[in-house]
DNA sequence: CACAAGGTGGACCTATGGAC
DNA sequence: GTCCATAGGTCCACCTTGTG
């Protein structure tokens, strides 16, 4: 790479002023339907922080109740999603879906790209120069911020790790145990009405259906009628079922925090 | 292997609400 | 009011899966 560089460049690119940097890693789903969902997660995730977002979607039709009718969505299937630079202004963040770019693939293909500010470099200590970029140091310096900047803001969030033994905090609920209980919540309130609730609750149970089953277990003394219930819904064809996505998050999670 | 727990599908019953 | 369709809760029989 340096003899590339200085050929193409001169001696002098080392001295270049090295402003921003990316770092980037691309998670490999089981499927490419999951892309979708999965994008629907992080930008879920993501906004409970109070970061703003872009995103970048397509009209999604699914359920029968959609085929009365023939143009309006049922909601929105997401390619991308870009923040501003976050509030700790060192960083940007940029979800998408490699998969729709190269198109060679069943698998889902998840790209995580964080975008390091001049401050976010600053504080990596990742040297001004190029020179001082390209040293082993400099860059296992920022690939150790990426992984802790991906557990901040994703992987805490969504289980609600403070990192912090605050003693006084008791509110300690992690997202995803949020979602089953607004589902769940719903369920007390509604008498049961499992079709309805799972219409009421559509943009989060088409997240992963795992959050339905789990609102239904904790709903219904009886698994037996529990398990009825979300079948039902299921058989009803208004809600878009897609299985794993959670558990796909925490795995994909794992492999970028241990590197 | 055996066993328990969880999951699926069929059948039955009941409550509700609309059509007449 | 009756009749009927539908949603949803329960029970049962059977299959699958994980565990020791």
């Amino acid at each position: 790479m340096q003899t590339q560089l200085e050929s193409l460049f001169g001696n002098d690119i080392y001295e270049t002023i090295v402003r921003t940097a990316e770092v980037n890693a691309t998670a490999e789903l089981s499927n490419v339907t999951k892309t979708a969902p999965m994008l629907k997660l992080l930008a879920t995730i993501l906004l409970t922080k109070g970061e703003k977002l872009f995103i970048c979607a397509t009209g999604e039709k699914t359920g029968k109740r959609y085929e009365a009718v023939k143009c309006l969505c049922s909601g929105q299937q997401i390619e991308s999603i870009k923040t501003a630079q976050l509030s700790n202004s060192r960083v940007k963040l940029k979800l998408y879906d490699k998969s729709k770019e190269k198109n060679i693939t069943d698998k889902g293909l998840l790209r995580i790209e964080f975008i390091y500010s001049s401050r976010g470099l600053k504080v990596a200590r990742t040297g001004k120069t190029l020179a001082e970029f390209l040293k082993p140091d400099s860059i296992l310096s920022l690939l150790s911020w990426y992984r802790k900047d991906y557990k901040e803001l994703l992987i805490d969030c969504y289980w609600n790790n403070t990192d912090r033994y605050d003693l006084n905090d008791e509110y300690n609920v992690p997202v995803y145990e949020e979602m089953i209980t607004i589902i769940y919540n719903d369920l007390v309130s509604h008498d049961g009405q499992p079709l309805s609730v799972a219409l009421i609750n559509k943009n989060l149970i088409e997240i992963d259906y795992e959050l339905f089953k789990r609102a239904c277990k904790r709903y219904y003394p009886k698994l037996n009628s529990a398990q009825k219930a979300w079948a039902r819904v299921q058989k009803s064809g208004e809600i878009q079922v897609n299985i794993g996505v959670i558990d796909e998050f925490v795995s994909i999670s794992k492999q970028i925090i241990s590197g």
